[in-house]
RNA sequence: UGCCUGGUGGUGUAACGGUAGCACGAGUGACUCUGAAUCACUUAGUCCAGGUUCAAAUCCUGGCCGGGCAACCA
């Protein structure tokens, strides 16, 4: 039964829950052997550059994951050893979002705690005889380093004594040295096939204030340099990261090794890439800073905070996290997955309200004049506690503009001419006749109404092809809706011709502003991120940046399935 | 080019020498006061060629194709 999580159902029996996935395995090995004391000590490592997005929710979910899993822990380890680039912005927003998503970590650590010990290790290194410090010029030193096919040369510097070194170090430590001057390097083998392996560099002089130690330091570590020894120092058994960093475990083990210190070991697994978007910060930062998107956290972006802003719940994301697994294969995953996880999550959980996109007037012409009908609606089918509110019936109404058809096909269930329909909660109407604008459209629908269908259902239990929604005019609330597409148009934004700018995919209309809308009145004090499903259109989140009382912004999470308009698409592709 | 790494239905992911399974998608039908949800059924796969074996997705050899590394970034 290897590879298959067992778990014991209610009754004793055991039922196969979902298969292991490679790193899992390890760890149960591990476990089985005793590797390290039956313990499991992860964490999840961000550089505080710039903002999380959905693939480190793969990342964070792993590592959090196993630890809850194995009853072990996971620590947040903000990776900061390169002060140009980092800024405390960020290190709030990660925070954020890995609560958000609904994880706490037992220990917040930043590897600039460490600078002193990293910065010993360091001198100990030297006197070892394994660092140099090299005083050449970043070109020079990568002219050296040679190729694929050759080795590199030795720097004039690669000899120098440890004394001479130590005392250079310690100068550079002191700040006696102008950026770039000097730079610790390694002392491994220039002709390895690793490149990384060609004397790699570990400290460098940067004359820059450091988020976290201010001006305490002017040399700082290399990643490789202090990833593992970080590690290390948190006893960390199980290490995880992105395939990209494989190589880098020779160096990563080469550390640990000649430091003797506590073995954590590396490994890798595919990153998560997904169809219709960019997930590179490279990529989304030129996306903010062009104007694309509105910023960050725009409900188009991959982020975290977009996603959030967007009405994506840490459930689904999580849910999603866990059924695309975790292997070394470098797949893409079909957005229609995230967009799965989300309908499945909030199915359940969403209340159904009625708003209108795109109003047409409905008037039933034999509706008592001046009267208003509140009649029961229940908040979530998938939920009976959810219980019911009142929704008002009057006899002028809203309905969707795509509910109506003069000419309707065959296939077309909804209202036409003569056609009796249901309005969801309310009455049965047949529509009598339209009224029609210079231009010769449909400005309004007539109908009448069938009394004795209060509630949606007549007594002689005649059957109508369609329910609709919709909401009184007098009574309904106007709002913003902003609706979202794909932020590219094609799966694969990178898969464009040599020298096109994959900009060149961003889909034009993956916003669509509907300025008034109109929500039935129960939506009145619906607080910002709130969630609901607008029967019939999808999941509609309470915009948490822009929405005012007096003036409400929904964004659309997500469609609902539409089995109509995927058939209407055939049809008019065939 | 050198090294590392990977290749299972449309997309992901299992099977650890012994019945190629699961999920999403797609299709069909049932049900339905959401053309939703739900339920049922169907669809479709081991990169190629040799070899080992009673038996190969799995082991071996050789190809083919993809990804990564060659920053004083992480």
């Amino acid at each position: 039964m290897a590879g298959t999580d067992l778990t014991s159902s209610a009754d004793g029996s055991e039922k196969p829950e979902r298969s292991l996935n490679f790193i899992e395995q390890i760890i149960e090995e591990d476990r089985r052997t005793g590797k390290h004391d039956d313990r499991v000590q992860t964490r999840f490592p961000p550089e505080p550059n710039g903002y999380l997005h959905i693939g480190h929710a793969k990342s964070i979910c792993l590592n959090f994951g196993l630890a809850l899993k194995y009853g072990g822990k996971c620590n947040l380890r903000f990776d900061d050893t390169n002060p140009t680039k980092e800024d405390v912005e960020y290190v709030d927003s990660i925070q954020e979002d890995v609560r958000w998503l609904g994880f706490q970590w037992d220990g917040l650590y930043f590897a600039s705690d460490y600078f002193e010990q990293l910065y010993q290790w360091a001198e100990k290194l030297i006197e070892d005889g394994l660092a140099y410090v090299d005083s050449q010029s970043p070109e020079e030193i990568a002219k050296q380093r040679g190729t694929a096919s050759e080795p590199g040369k030795p720097s004039p510097f690669r000899d120098r004594s440890i004394a001479e070194n130590l005392d250079l170090f310690r100068r550079m430590r002191a700040g006696e040295f102008a950026d770039g001057a000097h730079v610790l390097r390694a002392k491994i083998d220039l002709a390895a096939v690793h490149l990384i392996m060609r004397d790699p560099i570990l400290y460098r002089i940067r004359h820059a204030h450091h988020h976290r130690t201010g001006d305490k330091w002017c040399i700082y570590p290399m990643y490789d340099y202090a990833h593992g020894q970080c590690d290390s120092i948190e006893q960390v058994t199980h290490s995880i990261c992105t395939l990209e960093f494989e190589t880098h475990r020779r160096l990563y083990d080469w550390c640990l090794e000649k430091l003797g210190i506590f073995p954590s070991h590396q490994y890798e697994f595919a990153r998560l890439n997904l169809t219709y978007t960019v997930m590179s910060k490279r990529r989304l930062l030129e996306l903010v800073q062009s104007g694309d998107v509105s910023g960050w956290d725009d409900p188009r972006m991959p982020t975290l905070c977009g996603l959030r802003r967007r009405g994506y719940t840490p459930e689904a994301l999580r849910a999603f996290c866990e059924r695309i697994g975790v292997a070394r294969f470098n797949s893409t995953i079909e957005m229609a997955w995230l967009e799965d996880a989300l309908r499945d999550d909030l199915n359940k959980r969403a209340a159904r309200v009625m708003a209108v996109l795109r109003p047409l007037k409905l008037v039933v012409t034999n509706w008592p004049a001046g009267e208003v009908d509140w009649i029961d609606a229940v908040n979530n089918p998938e939920d009976e506690s959810a219980g019911s509110r009142k929704v008002p019936f009057s006899g002028t109404l809203y309905i969707e503009q795509d509910d109506f058809m003069e000419n309707p096909p065959k296939q077309f269930f909804r209202l036409s001419p003569g056609r009796e329909v249901r309005l969801r909660y309310g009455y049965l109407v047949t529509c009598t006749d339209v009224v029609k604008d210079a231009d010769g459209n449909v400005v309004e629908v007539r109908c009448t109404y069938d009394p004795a269908s209060r509630g949606g259902n007549s007594p002689d239990g005649r059957k109508v092809k369609a329910t609709m929604h919709w909401v009184s005019a007098e009574h309904a609330l106007p709002a913003e809706v902003r609706l979202y597409d794909h932020l590219c148009r094609q799966p694969d934004p990178n898969d464009v011709a040599e020298g096109v700018d994959w900009k060149t995919t961003l889909n034009p209309n993956s916003l669509e502003v509907i300025p008034q809308a109109w929500i039935e009145p129960s939506l009145k004090d619906a607080v910002p991120g709130s969630k609901y499903q607008f029967e019939r259109l999808g999941y509609f989140s309470l915009d948490a940046k822009d929405s005012r009382s007096e003036h409400m912004v929904f964004n659309r999470s997500v469609t609902l399935r539409d089995g109509w308009a995927k058939a209407q698409k055939k049809e008019g592709g065939a």
